[in-house]
RNA sequence: CGAGGUGUAGCUUAGCCUGGUAGAGCGCUACGUUCGGGACGUAGAGGCCGGAGGUUCGAAUCCUCUCACCUCGACCA
């Protein structure tokens, strides 16, 4: 870049000047969604969408590998399912749309009016424990009939008040484990094998690093025994969690009564778990690797992993370039990574050569090649790297053979960067003024980007993190699993025992 | 649901206080010059000023109601 101009970013505002708005450009400009006419409810375009499709495909994959099956269960649920665990219900019910009527008839001034009101109202799923759990009892009888491990691809619908693209959506598409048991040490074997699956997802393939660890009482699942989650750090210090594995007990298997007689004749409870990630995964990926000229993607979730830009303003070299081209796109596509084909495309629009690259930079394709008639007399390529914005030319030869390796460089590099990036911003901090001053922006006005992870010792009480909450929207974002036991002796706000060493941070 | 704010072209908006019947930039269309980097010129299309009612000779502008959205609280994968 010359130093003379300043540096012209393809997103304004740029991270530092106004992160929530970079963020929603970044998804604009990269055409992955936007917001409907419908309150709250967001529209995947194509672009995102295979990007769900590709968070699917492989996470599909690894929940095949340990043993679950997929299925499918209603969208409606009984009002009375939900009342039956009590602390489910505290948690869901004011965040639940609610079906009445079953149809509609012309009103006096010609507009539809609701008719025919159900015996038992029914609520749009926010989460599938109740349904599931009442099908499991019909489905288990013996300790035969277990262990029972599915999984369900669906949407749900949470009522949220304030909603932001992919991060927090009215309606939301996930994926939902929920499995049962003949003992708790399987169950919670279960809960934390799936912990460990999302962790192994969100760090190889998203390039994600991530804590994992366990949910305090206040933040776990309304109903679970305990909660693990995966919790990352998004480039404007805030903690997402992007992935929960419940370890359920006997609550829901109480609840729905799904019991079985055991091997030595004895009727029991299942043990239950449930375990889900979201759309808000492709929120994280937004947040973990884009920068100020728009969208990067990760190349093993990337749906294009090369474009091709032929040089064609010269109309007598046109069909030789295009011709070439197409015989680099065969050579390419014939290469695999990470077990999957190298997928690529070429641009043949009839755009402007700064606007084609332009557009394909903001929509994060790991690598462009440009080939215009002097390249290709060197029979060279010049290759333009989307993660470390570099450029130069390589031979053909070389690129091809090297591609996979070049595109796993990425991905770690991706990877290495945002870890870099999170243990920079992470602090141990041993006392109270500390870590107020770690959460306290600077100028108070325009805050800047402040505070990150901070590791401290605590009591474990609900009073401390109401007064964080309160005082300074922090909340505890779990005990992480390695490095959950205190350093110290004393929790660092009250002075009382310390019980755990946890992660704290603002959070989405 | 509490407090504040905003609704004018696909997007960003000027005009509103001090009523006189709508203007710009981007984008879009056509043509031309350009093209190894987000071009420029010329011409053009596009608006019942969120909706309903009221005041007035006359309302984008003033008043009332209503709807939607935004910001801040409570909630949240």
């Amino acid at each position: 870049m010359e130093s003379s101009k300043k540096k012209k970013t393809a997103i304004e505002p740029t991270r530092e000047q106004d992160y929530p708005e970079w963020y929603q450009q970044v998804i604009k400009a990269a055409d992955l969604a936007e917001n409907s006419p419908v309150r709250g409810c967001m529209v995947i375009k194509p672009w995102g969408y295979s990007l769900w499709e590709n968070i699917q495909q492989n996470m599909d994959k690894m929940f095949k590998d340990t043993g679950h099956t997929n299925a499918y269960f209603p969208l409606f649920i009984p009002v009375s399912y939900l009342e039956k665990e009590a602390e489910h219900v505290e948690g869901f019910a004011k965040e639940c749309a609610v079906v009445t009527h079953s149809r509609l008839v012309p009103g006096e001034d010609g507009k539809l009016v609701p008719a025919s009101p159900l015996e038992e109202p029914l609520i749009v799923r926010p989460t599938s424990e109740t349904i599931i759990g009442e099908m499991y009892a019909r489905w288990v009888q013996s300790y035969r009939d277990l262990p029972i491990l599915i999984n369900q691809w669906a949407n749900v619908v949470r009522w949220e008040m304030r909603t932001r693209l992919f991060l927090r959506t009215a309606e939301f598409l996930w994926q939902e484990g929920h499995t049962a048991h003949a003992t708790e040490a399987e169950a919670v074997e279960e809960t934390e094998k799936m912990l460990e699956v999302y962790r192994v997802f969100a760090e190889e393939y998203m390039a994600m690093p991530v804590i994992t660890g366990l949910k305090t009482e206040g933040e776990k699942f309304p109903g679970a025994v305990n909660t693990y989650c995966i919790e990352a750090m998004m480039q404007d210090r805030k903690a997402l969690q992007a992935g929960t594995s419940h370890f359920l007990g006997q609550n829901f298997s109480k609840a729905s009564g799904i019991k079985f007689l055991s091997e030595s004749g004895v009727q029991e409870y299942a043990w239950t778990t449930s375990w889900g990630t979201s759309t808000r995964l492709i929120g994280g990926m937004i947040m973990t690797h884009s920068d100020d000229d728009g969208l990067v993607l990760p190349p093993r979730l990337a749906p294009l992993h090369v474009i091709i830009l032929p040089v064609l303003h010269d109309e007598s070299a046109k069909n030789s370039v295009l011709e070439y081209c197409e015989s680099l796109k065969k050579e390419i596509a014939a290469k695999t990574y990470a077990g999957r084909e190298v997928r690529v495309d070429i641009d043949k629009r009839d755009l402007r050569g700064g606007e084609k690259m332009w557009g394909w930079v903001k929509k994060g394709v790991p690598l462009r090649v440009e080939v215009g008639p002097r390249d290709i007399a060197k029979d060279s390529l010049f290759v333009a790297r989307r993660d470390t914005g570099e450029k130069k030319p390589v031979s053909r030869e070389e690129f091809v053979a090297n591609l996979p390796a070049l595109l796993q460089e990425i991905q770690d590099n991706l990877f290495a960067r945002a870890k870099k990036y999170r243990d920079e911003n992470s602090a141990e901090i041993t006392n109270k003024e500390d870590f107020y001053a770690y959460f306290t922006p600077k100028n108070e006005k325009k805050p800047e980007m402040h505070g990150g992870f901070a590791f401290a010792d605590y009591d474990g009480s609900e009073e401390v993190e109401d007064m964080l909450r309160k005082d300074l929207k922090v909340t505890v974002r779990c005990i992480p699993l390695e490095g959950g036991k205190p350093k110290g002796d004393k929790c660092i706000f009250t002075g009382n025992p310390a019980k755990y060493r946890a992660v704290f941070a603002k959070s989405y």
